[in-house]
DNA sequence: CACAAGCGGACGGCATCCGTCCGATTACCC
DNA sequence: GGGTAATCGGACGGATGCCGTCCGCTTGTG
């Protein structure tokens, strides 16, 4: 968790509430997704409205920071995966992770699923270092012939979003953690050698430059 | 798509006008979800607000029959697998065609996650024929040795949500079609035998009496 | 202890949505 | 073809929610 402030120069009532703001931000985004009202923000941080404006100048860049802060924090997962001895293991730790982290904030989320790019040159360069990761870690698995050949490192990222939505269907209740029912599966079905051919073109990329 | 009108004693341009209400509730609520304003809905169809209200009451009254109309089609869907000479293939179909559905229409896709229970007691019966339908396509498989035995009938339910946000991911862009690949990807994950077992709790049933 | 830095939250302005109501219009019956 | 009752469209009142500012009061700090 980011929390080493920007500004020393600030009085230590503005900086305590400035952390507090981040945190209060982080839990907002995550069982509610980016669409959160200053208001809610300042309300779970303990301030007015007026310090959040006053700490971060914007909501928006309020926003920023925390999500980037969750970025930072994917990227160390993904390392840890990819020092995994077996590359397999690496790979499904790696998936599992995502989906949870998924799974956890619904802001982040929303920002992964953007499909017009990252919004700030700092969000572009962490999503192109986390493809980086994530191309190697296929690569290994691939190498070992553990991976079925037919699935692309883009479909491991699409995969980890398939256990955001999956916690009821037509009665039927997954249970607090019944979306590693379905992320086991998927995984299941990612082995080598593949049974079905996977038909279709495969997801592209959109590198941001 | 149920177009009788159930008010037969209504002028030509009434039940004209009904009908384009109901053609642009389900597009509406296909595209955005269940959340659409009575406004929209009307100037999609081609008439003021105060035609929804005349001819429904409500906007509830509308949007229910909208949906209980995407149930029933998806009951003669899943009816249509059932008649599959082979279990697996009837079943990975009936898998494909739910996912599709959900995905076609955000607002069915919202309903069938609503946790609480079907709204209408119409909603109910549906739900509670649907999941027969689901147990009987999970049977045949699981007897015929095609499906994995730790996988449910309430796991193929949950499995069916899968591709609802995978269009994109961290830059990547999945295409039109590619949510057909993650459910390639867990059919095949599906498949008796199962490789890495399925730990934690069944996804559990709230049938709704 | 003085005072600059910081604070809270009321506030104006804007957007959206619901469901009603009424003057204008039109389908249908004779 | 004409009279009438059914129907129509959309303006409208009332409610809610959110943004970002501003100002009188509080408090940390040198």
């Amino acid at each position: 968790m980011p929390d080493l402030d920007p500004v020393p120069g600030t009085r230590a009532d503005a900086r305590h509430n400035r952390r507090q703001l981040i945190i209060a931000t982080r839990e907002a985004i995550a069982a509610r997704g980016l669409d959160v009202s200053s208001l809610d923000i300042a309300k779970a941080a303990g301030v007015g409205v007026g310090t959040l404006y006053r700490r971060f100048g914007t909501k928006e860049a309020l926003l920023d920071y925390v999500v980037l802060g969750l970025y930072d924090e994917l990227l160390d997962t993904a390392e840890v995966c990819l020092k995994r001895p077996d590359p397999w293991d690496g790979l499904t730790e790696f998936v599992m992770d995502l989906a949870g982290a998924h799974r956890d904030s619904r802001g982040l989320a929303e920002v992964t699923a953007a499909c017009d790019g990252p919004s700030s040159p700092e969000l572009a360069q962490r999503t192109i270092a986390l493809q980086d990761v994530v191309i190697r870690l296929t690569d290994r698995a691939h190498a070992a012939g553990s991976l079925r050949a037919d699935v692309t490192w883009a479909d491991i990222l699409i995969c980890s979003r398939a256990a955001l939505d999956t916690d009821h269907c037509l009665g039927v209740d997954a249970g607090p953690d019944g979306w590693r029912r379905v992320v086991t599966i998927l995984l299941d079905g990612m082995r080598a050698p593949g049974r079905t051919p996977l038909e279709g073109p495969e997801p592209q990329v959109h590198r941001a430059e």
